[in-house]
DNA sequence: CGTCGAATTGACCGCGATCAAGGAAGGTGG
DNA sequence: CCACCTTCCTTGATCGCGGTCAATTCGACG
């Protein structure tokens, strides 16, 4: 594996703080692969035999059931993703799958499992990365039960901004479906919620976002950090 | 505290692996307090201060924003809750009140972040219970996205009796009320659901729950250990 | 260009929310 | 012991958000 992706995975909160003996077993029996977009990479009750790790690109996490399927989250570079299912040797929830062309590091469940067991630095590491995905999807579900899907677009939007520092204008980096799949909702729906939202001075064209008047935004998606706050 | 409850909590996966020494650490600062039904024991954005445990009674978990309120979930003996914002020392994202008159333990959260630092066993039991609950909150999230109101509504019948054996009559543990929020409808709307469920085998008579037919209930719930085995 | 998938738009439908009223059950006090 | 009250549950009528179906339009790419 080229040395920059080891300096980069090392970097991550996950491996930052376990031992060099360790990380370099871990890494040992780990492999890189590059794929071509819409490739799936797991299937949601597949046992988990790899912790995957996003390198370059964009990977889907997806839910089925009954021919239909819903999309809980995208993972970007560099984190890692299905660490649950590693850690409790359970079978996937999520499926996921390659949005673009994306270059994955794939780690055997069972050295993750042992070094977990060994290193205390690995384990505690383990754990604030579990929290705040538990705490993430709390705040989805938060999100979805509590807002309507145009309060969670607004909200969407503002968060977006947030991420980029409070920038008023920037690029959505996930198609509008499956941004609508995300917050519940379909395409259709999706389209007529950007046309709602322009009263309150948002415009979206194309993937061009620019908020034109934020305190409207705000006062519209009441935004709280116990929901929208990505940190905390 | 009296010496069952510490046995009771000694038995708990979260601390039965953790060394004597540390877990009677971590038991000096706790202690026992008994309340009345719909009290308040915390609410969201405050800061956590304690790890909860509940060892008699029930407690709900619930969310809110701007004015509304929907139920997340419901804590029984002998179980504890809030563990992620305690491990990350961050504000908690949901309030819990208590259902019925409860006997609560209340663990200093500081002592628990200290313990969770030297005790590599008790780091693991976090690790194992953290997963389980991001893989609850992960299959709620499937079944409100994936699912009608009817379909959850069949769907924790089967759960329920599962929960006891596969026995086919069973009294509902909880109001309908909150049962409505906690599947994400309104108490109107559940009252209809239960209705629309007869023609599928199930009749539901105040609390009092029977399941006429299973294979017609399961041919319209299509339970999926992916979303309705609460192990896994 | 031509093609294919995404996005949009319109028309319609239905699930589930809301509003309003009535009934059942359980607890309390006279 | 019973009248009363509170609370939950139920039922009916109506509304609207969001889903579905269908038909274009747009846009990227070969």
């Amino acid at each position: 594996m080229k040395s920059a992706y080891l300096a980069e995975i090392r970097h991550l909160d996950l491996f930052r703080s376990m031992r060099d003996e360790n990380f370099e077993a871990v890494m040992r029996g780990a492999y890189v692969q590059s794929f071509p977009p819409l490739v799936d990479l797991i299937r949601e009750g597949d046992s988990s035999d790899f912790l995957h790790v996003v390198m370059d690109g964009s990977v889907e996490l997806f839910a089925t059931w009954t021919g239909k399927d819903t999309t809980i989250g995208i993972v970007r570079p560099v984190s890692t993703f299905i660490l649950a299912a590693t850690i409790r040797s359970a079978p996937y929830l999520m499926s996921a799958r390659t949005l673009e062309r994306s270059r994955i590091v794939m780690l055997p469940s069972e050295d993750v499992r042992s070094i977990f067991d060994e290193d205390s630095g690995f384990a505690r590491a383990v754990v604030r990365e579990l929290a705040s995905c538990y705490r993430a999807s709390i705040k989805h579900t938060k999100t979805l039960k509590l807002r309507t899907s145009l309060e969670r677009l607004a909200n969407y939007v503002l968060q977006e901004s947030a991420a980029r520092n409070g920038v008023d204008a920037f690029l959505l980096d996930i198609e509008k479906r499956k941004l609508a799949s995300l917050l519940g909702m379909t395409a259709e729906n999706m389209s007529r919620a950007i046309k709602a939202l322009a009263p309150y001075g948002v415009h979206i064209e194309g993937n061009r976002v620019v908020i034109e008047n934020r305190p409207d935004l705000e006062a519209f998606a009441k935004p709280t950090p116990l929901i929208d706050d990505p940190a905390s």
